[in-house]
DNA sequence: AGTACGCCCTGGCCGC
DNA sequence: TGCGGCCAGGGCGTAC
């Protein structure tokens, strides 16, 4: 399930490969990945003969930047992009439902078994404001001032966490990692949080989603690098898929409950 | 405006 | 060994 850290670490490795690269062949197969925009023959059409000027990351989403248009990629669940260069490295599979090859060798290939993620064509400009992508959370912007504003209402803070339209990148993972290191219950009312709280929230946010990308992502289940290999921060975790097992704070059983029909991990002493 | 829920999709797992 | 049933869950649409 990539989070921002996946998605960094994903742009991280593809960059120096496609940056600056002109786009020599397309083949898009499932009619799904087109679905909010376009059509695969539209899509794979446009991108033709196209040159990456940059590849950038908002959120979840990766933006291969082309001049006027950008190729917008989301990954869902069990997307992934995969660098394959010469004879060696990945072979199409039933999962593949796209291919972008480079001029001068080299191919991005894109596989999702579920089919959540998908990939479309926007404006360059006003992309980001299309998408409605809330504010980035490793950027000087998010401030405890902006965390306490984003927290009016009186919605849960887990619910909070996960609206892509207030804050960008965090999944269910990282939610649920953030709230333990705050001391903060999934559960509680946003408007409750105290200011102390809103500040150790926001730095917590921050750790964890850096530190999941210097152990290059979480591999729960599909996610894995532009190389193919798993990320290590899972061995991190902790509370998400830890239920049943101690606290590594205090002990006590982590409990796992349903929040809009979300798994949710926390720790009932540690967390208030 | 918040919240609840169904839907999409498939591999993996469980029970028989 | 086979197969039905269920689960995971990000984001979106719909209903309340």
């Amino acid at each position: 399930m990539p989070e921002l850290p996946e998605v960094e670490v994903i742009r991280l490795d593809l960059v120096p490969r496609v940056q600056g690269r002109r786009i020599s062949e397309v083949s898009i197969t499932e009619q799904r990945l087109t679905r909010r925009r376009g059509s695969p023959a539209e899509v794979a059409a446009a991108l033709l003969g196209c040159r990456v000027r940059a590849l950038r990351r908002r959120g979840k989403y990766l933006f291969f930047d082309l001049g006027q248009e950008s190729l917008v990629v989301r990954l869902g669940m069990t997307g992934q992009l995969l660098w394959a260069e010469g004879r060696r490295g990945f072979e199409r599979d039933k999962h593949t439902h796209a291919v972008l090859s480079f001029e001068g060798g080299g191919r991005v290939l894109y596989r999702d078994t579920r089919k959540f993620g998908e990939m479309f064509l926007l404006p360059t400009a006003t992309a980001e404001y299309t998408l409605r992508i809330g504010i980035e959370p490793l950027e000087p912007g998010f401030t405890p001032q902006a965390l306490l504003q984003l927290c009016r209402g009186k919605r849960r803070i887990k619910t909070v966490l996960l609206d892509q339209t207030r804050i960008a990148g965090i999944g269910n993972i990282y939610a649920d990692e953030a709230l333990f290191r705050a001391g903060i219950r999934p559960t509680r009312r946003a408007s409750s949080l105290r200011p102390a709280e809103v500040r150790r929230l926001r730095a917590a946010i921050r750790r964890v989603l850096q530190a999941g990308i210097r152990h290059r992502g979480s591999s729960i289940s599909d996610y894995r690098d532009a190389s193919g290999e798993p990320g290590r921060f899972a061995a991190q975790h902790r509370v998400y898929q830890r239920h049943g097992m101690p606290c590594l704070a205090c002990g006590t059983p982590i409990r796992r409950i349903l929040l809009g029909q979300r798994g949710t991990h926390y720790c009932p002493s540690c967390q208030r």
